[in-house]
DNA sequence: GGGCGATCGAACCGATCGGTTCGAATATTT
DNA sequence: AAATATTCGAACCGATCGGTTCGATCGCCC
């Protein structure tokens, strides 16, 4: 957050205070961005016209013109956004030390559940599709998207080493194993629509608990079992 | 000679001897689809045009419209027959019966090579994107193409079940846990174009190696484990 | 060798595309 | 209230789209 400071200065207060510079009122460029995001997203980055961006956003296709050079910028502008917010928080819960299991379990639902989302499935369907004819675009969507995603599970499996739970010899291709075996299928099956509806919250569960399970069949230590059996006596104790 | 007549001698040799009806002719009807899939697969459906595919195919414009209807049925016979040629074959080492570790570890390198091929990849691209207008064309893809992979792999792993190799709860899931270890990230990684070379061979074998390990720790039994050291013995002898 | 018919190739159709232009309308600032 | 600047809305541009039409051409079959 630096150089967009004046963008946010009108982001802050809500309200539009003063007229602002032609092409730079951040609500007005919202309102194109979701009509946008209406075309785009359900029809494709080519079957998408600028008119039925016009008519889905109520604002005049001059105006459009002001704040997006073409209709190329547009989609960037549009898909770095929906990137934003897709895989904004996703991640958070490994910032804490909690138990092993149970924050993967909760990490590899949620991301389960995201990814596998109607939403967030056609936007995938639209970026992949327009990384034919862009492709840095579907590149960076992926590195600023996954790609970072898959950084934070590397540091999270990284600082779980360092507290002696689990031994890993390749973390890079342990962290990728995780999230697949979280997913296990489910991402192919929705992205190409054989799917036609989202996973079941129980599906998701029965797929993460599996594959926790083996990730840590795999990779877990001796002092992991420890733990874990104390938990577990504990918790009985307990009832 | 009518005209049943002549259709009989087509179908009966597979050469082109006489004139074929029109659009009949399965040489002319190879070179349109060989001209459509240069142009739809690095373009994508919206962006390809008739006429570049007229180009393409060194066909008349009024020769294609006699073998296809409209630009989607061209689209979706070229679909059908991208399927059939990756998918071909690619199960086939599933139908012995050899050593079960090997036989995983050598499908799942075939597997990952295929899916993450530059080729393959675009062919995907091209489909995913066109799901967005055709969802029928991208569930009858993954159902007549991975799914029926997928199914292959079910049945291998049930013949391992009853050979006694492996202990498994959910086979379907299993299966698409194994499938996902092989890939392990890579798929999303090449379908988003974030990378724009296919993995090496190398990379491919360790990540196969580690996920088919993995799979065997989770899922093997005891008789697995005793059959493999017997085997290393063996093997050991033998040098 | 004559006729039948598949293919060619180019012109053509109406529609729509991304993008531009410009005067009218609107709202803010002074 | 006048001046200023953004937005509107509709017309317009040239290009291209998918799809059709039709006479010329060429090759197979009788």
């Amino acid at each position: 957050m630096t150089e967009t400071d004046k963008d946010q200065c009108d982001l802050l207060d809500g309200l539009r205070r003063g007229r602002p510079a032609a092409g730079q009122d951040p609500v007005k460029r919202s309102q194109i961005i979701e009509g946008a995001r209406r075309v785009f997203i359900d029809k494709g980055f080519e079957a998408a016209s600028m008119n039925d961006i016009t008519r889905e956003a109520g604002v005049s296709k001059g105006t459009i013109y002001v704040y997006f050079a073409n209709k190329e910028e547009l989609f960037e502008a549009l898909i770095e956004e929906e990137r934003g917010t897709i895989f904004k928080n996703m991640y958070d819960m490994l910032d804490r030390a909690d138990d092993l299991r149970e924050t993967l379990v909760k990490f590899g639902k949620v991301l389960a559940l995201k990814i596998t989302s109607a939403k967030v499935v056609q936007a995938q369907r639209t970026v992949i599709g327009a990384s034919d004819r862009m492709p840095e675009l579907g590149a960076r969507f992926y590195e600023r998207g996954p790609k970072r995603g898959h950084d934070k599970v590397v540091a999270f499996l990284n600082a779980a080493i360092e507290r002696g739970l689990l031994k890993i010899d390749d973390v890079d291709l342990a962290a990728y194993q995780f999230t697949e075996l979280c997913l296990a299928g489910l991402f192919r099956q929705c992205i190409f629509a054989y799917r036609t509806k989202a996973p079941s919250q129980d599906e998701i569960d029965h797929i993460v608990r599996s594959g926790v399970g083996m990730f840590l069949k795999a990779y877990g230590t001796e002092r992991l079992a420890t733990e874990e059996s104390t938990q577990t006596i504990a918790l009985e104790a307990k009832s």
